[in-house]
Formats: C-alpha cells, sequence, structure tokens
DNA sequence: CTGTTAGCGCTTTCAC
DNA sequence: GTGAAAGCGCTAACAG
C-alpha cells in the first residue's frame, strides 16, 4: 500500500502552499480562478481525496450522524433508516447505522462509541432506556432527535407518533363491531410507543363502559414469532377474547397464525389489527387492519429537524407529530 | 457548550503526563496497577472519552467500516445489513450504510465519501457499476469485500450467491410440472445476480430443448410495484406463458398482484416463483415458492471477511459461496 | 490573492 | 514504570 496523496503533495506540485489548495478543496475564494482550475486539475491527476478525520480534528464537524434503532430487519425500522439516509446523503452527510436489539446495556454502548467516533448528532428511535440513564447518555451529545419517545424531565427535539389516539380508534373500531373482550399483545415492556398504545386502548375500553381485565394483555416482542405465542397463550387461556389489538403488524402475523393454528377464523371468530401498516400487512391473508406511519418520511423528518439542530437553531426548531392513520382491511373489517 | 474533556485535562488532574493516561485508556502495559486505577476513577468522574478522530490520525485506523446496498428498505438488503452490524458491533466496529436507489452515480459518491471518511474497508453489495468504472472506484480503498458481484479483470474477496444454480433448480422445478412458457421478471439489467439468474433460467430451458424466446424477458426495478407492471405486460402480450420466474420475492409479489387484476390464478393458470425468500415469501397467498439465502449469515459473513481483510490476511481468506436452496410452496407446487 | 504560524487530540519513539 | 518531543493532515487567524 503505497502512502496516501496528501494536500503537502498537491501543494508541492503546483507550487503554492498548504492553505491555497486547501482554499481551492473547499471553494473557498480568495483565490484566483487560475490557480484554482490548476490545482484542480493536479487533484484529479494524483487522485487526491481531503482527509474529512483530519478536518474534522480542527474544524469539530465530522459529518457524520448517527441512527440507533432497535433491530433493521423491521420494516418500520429499516424503512426509517432509508428516509434518514436519503436526507443525509442530499446534505453530505454518513450516517452510522446501529441495532439495539432490545438490549438497553447495548444501546448505551452504541450511544458511548458515536460520541467516542464524534458524530454531529444522533437520532435515537424507540429507545427502551429508562429515562434516568437516557438523560446522562444523552447529555454529551451536541444534537439529538428523539423518535416515538418522550421524556419528562427535559425536552429532547422529537418526531413523535400519535400512537396513544391510533390505539383509540383502532380499539373504537372494534369495539363498534361488537367486541367486548379485547386481548392486547402490547409488546415490550419498556418500549413507549407501546405504553402509549396501551393507554389508548384503556382509554376506549372504559369510555365503553369496559374494565380493560388485566389477563388480557400479553407482552411480547415485536416480531412476529414472539407475537404467534402470546397469541396463542392468550387466545387459549381467555377463549372469550373475539379481537386482538396488537402492538405492531409483526405482531398481528403471528396473531394470524395463532389463529390459523387453534381453528380460529380471522375476522368472524377473531378480529386482529396491527400497527405501522408495513408492507406486508397488505399482503398477508386476511389483510391487516392497522394504523399508518409515513415511515419513510419519519426518517427524512427526523433528519431534518437534526441538521437543523446541529445548524444551531436553538429554540426556533418545533417537534413533529404524525398521525396513525387507521386502515381498515379484511382482519378486521 | 462546554469545552469536551481532553487527555490533557485527566493527565493534569492525576498529575501524570499525557502518555501515562494514553496507557491507561488503551489498556497497554507499562503503567503500574495503582496509576492505571487512579487514572480510570478520574477518567470516570470526568466523563472523559477518548476522541476516535484524533487516535485515527495517528494510527490510520478510524474504527469503521462502509456498507453499500441499493435499498435498505428490501428485506434481502436489510437482513444482511444487519448482519454485519452485528458483527462489526462484536468487534467494536462502526458501520456507515448508504443507499445506492439503484443510482450508478450515487454508488461512485457514496465510494467517494466513504474514501474521505477513510473507512477500514467496505461490503459492497449488488454493484451496479460497470467492472472498469468499479476497478478505479475500489482502488483506493485499503479492504474489500464484494457481495454478490465477480469482476472479470482483477479478484476481490467475495461472498458469491449462486444465483445460477438456484435459477436452474427453480426453471426445472416449473419444467417437471409441464411449463413450456415461462415468462422471466429479469431484474435490473446491470445486476450481476440478475444476469446469472439469466443464465440459470435459459440453461434449464434449452437444456429441456426449449429455445427461450426473448419477448418473455421483462427487465424490472426489484420491487413489488414495477414486478407487478412487468408481469401484468408480459401476461398481456404473451398470453399462453403459465409460468413466471421472478427476480425476487418482491417482483413475484407484483406478480402475483398482476395475475389477481388479471383474473389468473395462481398457480393453476401461472405458476409463480421468487427468489430470497425474505419472510414476506412465506406469509402472502398464495405462499411463494423462492429460492433462499442465508442472508443473515451473509451478512455476518461478509463483515467477518472484511475484518480479516483489514487485519492483513492477505491471500488466506477464501471467497465464501452460498448456495440457493429451492423452497417449494403454493405458488409452484 | 497568497503564505506563515500555530494547534486540533492523540500515539509513536526514544530517553530516563 | 514514566515522560518529552515530534508529528499525523488539516484549517483558523493573521500577515503580507
Amino acid at each position: 500500500m503505497p502512502r496516501r496523496i496528501t494536500m503537502a503533495d498537491v501543494a508541492r506540485e503546483a507550487g503554492v502552499s498548504l492553505m491555497t489548495v486547501s482554499r481551492a478543496v473547499n471553494n473557498k475564494d480568495g483565490i484566483s480562478e487560475g490557480t484554482r482550475q490548476r490545482i484542480q486539475e493536479i487533484i484529479d491527476r494524483l487522485g487526491y481525496r481531503p482527509s474529512i478525520i483530519a478536518r474534522s480534528l480542527v474544524t469539530d464537524r465530522t459529518g457524520t450522524i448517527g441512527l440507533i434503532v432497535i433491530d433493521n430487519s423491521n420494516p418500520f425500522f429499516s424503512e426509517i433508516a432509508r428516509g434518514v439516509e436519503h436526507e443525509a446523503y442530499a446534505t453530505g452527510y454518513n450516517v452510522f447505522l446501529c441495532n439495539t436489539e432490545e438490549d438497553t446495556q447495548r444501546e448505551l454502548a452504541v450511544l458511548r462509541s458515536l460520541e467516542e467516533k464524534r458524530v454531529d448528532g444522533i437520532i435515537l428511535c424507540s429507545s427502551r432506556l429508562p429515562e434516568d440513564d437516557l438523560l446522562v447518555a444523552l447529555e454529551p451529545h451536541p444534537a439529538v432527535v428523539l423518535v416515538n419517545r418522550k421524556l419528562t424531565q427535559k425536552h429532547y427535539l422529537s418526531i413523535l407518533l400519535n400512537d396513544e389516539g391510533g390505539a383509540r380508534r383502532a380499539t373504537e373500531h372494534l369495539l363498534q363491531h361488537g367486541h367486548r373482550n379485547i386481548g392486547l399483545l402490547a409488546g415490550p415492556p419498556r418500549s413507549y410507543g407501546g405504553q402509549q398504545r396501551m393507554k389508548g386502548y384503556r382509554d376506549a375500553l372504559e369510555s365503553a363502559g369496559i374494565c380493560p381485565k388485566p389477563e388480557w394483555t400479553r407482552h411480547c416482542l415485536p416480531i412476529v414469532d414472539s407475537g404467534r405465542e402470546a397469541a396463542a397463550d392468550l387466545l387459549l387461556s381467555c377463549p372469550d377474547i373475539s379481537a386482538l389489538f396488537c402492538f405492531n403488524d409483526l405482531n398481528a402475523v403471528g396473531a394470524l397464525q395463532a389463529c390459523q393454528s387453534l381453528g380460529r377464523r380471522v375476522p368472524d371468530d377473531v378480529a386482529v389489527t396491527g400497527f405501522d401498516d408495513i408492507p406486508m400487512a397488505a399482503l398477508v391473508t386476511p389483510a391487516l387492519t392497522t394504523c399508518r406511519t409515513p415511515t419513510y418520511e419519519v426518517g427524512q423528518q427526523a433528519m431534518s429537524l437534526l441538521l437543523e439542530c446541529i445548524n444551531g437553531c436553538e429554540g426556533e426548531c418545533e417537534d413533529i407529530i404524525f398521525e396513525r392513520e387507521l386502515v381498515i382491511r379484511e382482519s378486521a373489517p
């Protein structure tokens, strides 16, 4: 491996000083058009690439951000990631993608390693950390956008999803169709979104004069398999349940499978609702009634917000709230 | 924003030199256990985080790698990304995720920006660049692993998928069930995997004494919508087609939709095969016959290979070839 | 319009 | 076991 071309090489070749090359590279003025072109030619010929590492050391900007999600193989997150990366690319940033895999220790570790990498900011999706830990872990980061998580002690710039409202509407939809005993696949206990959805679910039941029984609830991981197991368990122990409100679409797909293997028809014996409206939701049989989120846009907006934050518009930035639109399909018509 | 804590702050506080702190931070020896502990305490108390940026400048290692995919919202890639990131996390690396969105200019730009970020290596998946451009763009990178792309002029460490074999088996499966006029959704023209699949498809047909007609083939983007359009177009212009071999599962799902809207039953009127076996493949109706790839493992192995390459085991590293296992389901029983 | 000096935060090398 | 000096590749600040 031959030594890399540095700015000094370009400067020597062009017979100018480092600063002149630097100005050419960064398109700054205070340099004649002639020298700029001459230097550009030499840069191209030599294949010089400025070291963002060296530049960062002095400018204190790395041109990188960190994106933390639970699990990039969950379409909800991979679509957010795509939105973030699209916006980042458009503005010259690179994105570190980190999965926490529902592990709070890993979430902390990742937050720390991004700090050591001196990212200009982070987008943290669906954090599972207790608020106290989160406050400490976020504090050293120069810019932060939270997705789907709200803190009580301190405000961070956020993209919020109206999970409570979405859950309420979905549950009301089930109630309107005569369901009284509605099961809840509640997702991970530490999920803020899960807690909001539970609120909406309970609220809707109580407004209808129904007391949501604790035994109607099962926590589960936000994946198909865990949803299947939780649903099967729930349907077996509470045979009078006629509808399932599921934390997300993956859980709902699992619920569909559980119903199938228990010989319960959907929606006739058991109605099922999902959450997120991932592409799969419309394609399974029966197609899922669910709450849609414009996931890609969430990612885009999160990155835009973060950029504003990085570029120092303290105070002027505002949280963005996305609605969860109820999409009615066959699993709960 | 208060100034960041630097190693000098720690050194001053501990009453030692920079070097001693450095040794403690990097767990090097040549330092007594006592001082090490004392320094560690001060580091914790002050919340010091070493600057990987500054370290990189002297060590010439950044602890980062670049992962380039076409589209992270395609489950095939998001699952690879998860595998890569998992392995990276385990070894202390961070991953830049970049989407090319089928745009070769963007692929070049991303390759270049990763170079400027001085990544220790890159994993390039399903590159769409012409070989000549690719050779130039890859040359300056210190370590490279190619996924599902083989070059003719120079060898790069690769994870290869036996797409040709998989396509042949899938096509043979269709032939064995009496299909003679088999359409091909061929994917993007620049896709190496697509070219290999086309080879396998043609090979199988020719071995069966059938001349694959050019009008049986449609190129399309590897997404549902494009698959639907291409399939509809194909079925309309060649009504005698009784089976479709699709570039990937997303295309196959699109083909299913096209059949539905044209009133053609699957598999009775038209048999359909997909490729990849993404989770959705088993969940749509009818469930897709497809060729499975252990995508997550592809990602893991790609990262392992890259690490070996980074750590300089020239020559000893070997390409890894994954088979594409035919999974028979309802869409082509 | 161009150049010189200093320094970003760390590690390498060598000296004690 | 510990420290001093030099330098990684670049840019900010100022001088000409």
